[in-house]
DNA sequence: AAATCGGTCAACCGCGACTTT
DNA sequence: GAAAGTCGCGGTTGACCGATT
């Protein structure tokens, strides 16, 4: 294909009528003397990208569903950035549009997140002395993406998210939450009036086994997935 | 109405791994 | 075993579009 002129940018529908029954009788291969063969003005490796991204039979096209979403990013927290590997897990989604998907809606979130579990953890670690660092771990770990902000004085907020009330953070749509907001209470009361003081100390009953309860499957929507965020608010005391 | 900005996504690029000759 | 060809992956770019100023 070298020196002849490769048609580049986004494909005409002519094109993919073309590459489709190239590809149909001919396999999916050799994607060069494909791209000849059909008389394409492509490389084989847009040709291979153009099949694989967009005219493969099978794939989705639509939105992803809560259940991909959560997928992607638990595969994305066990994995990291392997795309392809991830789609695989999902099947009629391409490793680019779960590439793109995770940077432009999920990407923000996982920051979110790490920020907030790591503050949490830090919070229930200097505030308790009977908790096991089991069960600080576990905790910190389930509770990724159920914090949230009532926003409405959140805009306002000048300083760091310490000077942020507990009683002002509440959590949604899980089965966590009416444990936690009786947790955040108590971890209110025990903090009395020194909520600012990140040394004072406190204690609780915690049980994780009870806490685990009902833990397979909840809606991540309307929690911190949604929520807008300023990170230089996550800074520590 | 026009300009600007930000989000989205299809497509491209570079590179390493694998296969074929 | 080496060279050439091919494939697959992840990062990046740029066109497009809607929202905002």
């Amino acid at each position: 294909m070298q020196g002849e002129h490769l048609r580049k940018g986004t494909w005409l529908q002519d094109e993919d009528k073309q590459l489709t029954s190239f590809v149909l009788r001919l396999g999916e291969r050799r994607w060069d003397s494909l791209a000849k063969l059909a008389g394409l003005r492509r490389s084989g490796k847009s040709c291979r990208l153009r099949w694989m991204n967009y005219l493969r039979p099978n794939l989705k096209h639509g939105p992803f569903s809560v259940e991909e979403e959560q997928l992607i990013f638990q595969l994305q927290q066990q994995l990291g950035n392997k795309w392809a590997k991830i789609a695989r897990k999902l099947p009629g989604r391409t490793d680019n549009e779960i590439k793109n998907y995770w940077r432009t809606h999920l990407r923000k979130r996982a920051q979110v997140q790490q920020e907030v579990s790591r503050d949490f953890k830090y919070n229930m670690e200097s505030t308790t002395q009977d908790f096991n660092q089991k069960s600080i771990d576990m905790v910190s770990k389930d509770y990724t993406g159920i914090f949230c902000y009532r926003d409405s004085e959140w805009e306002t907020m000048d300083s760091s998210i310490d000077t942020l009330p507990l009683s002002n953070w509440e959590l949604r749509s899980s089965p966590y939450e009416s444990r936690i907001l009786n947790w955040i209470a108590e971890l209110q009361n025990g903090y009395g009036e020194k909520e600012h003081d990140c040394n004072s100390t406190g204690t609780f009953n915690y049980n994780p086994q009870e806490f685990a309860e009902g833990c397979d499957s909840w809606d991540c929507s309307g929690s911190l997935w949604e929520m807008n965020y300023d990170d230089t608010l996550f800074s520590k005391c």
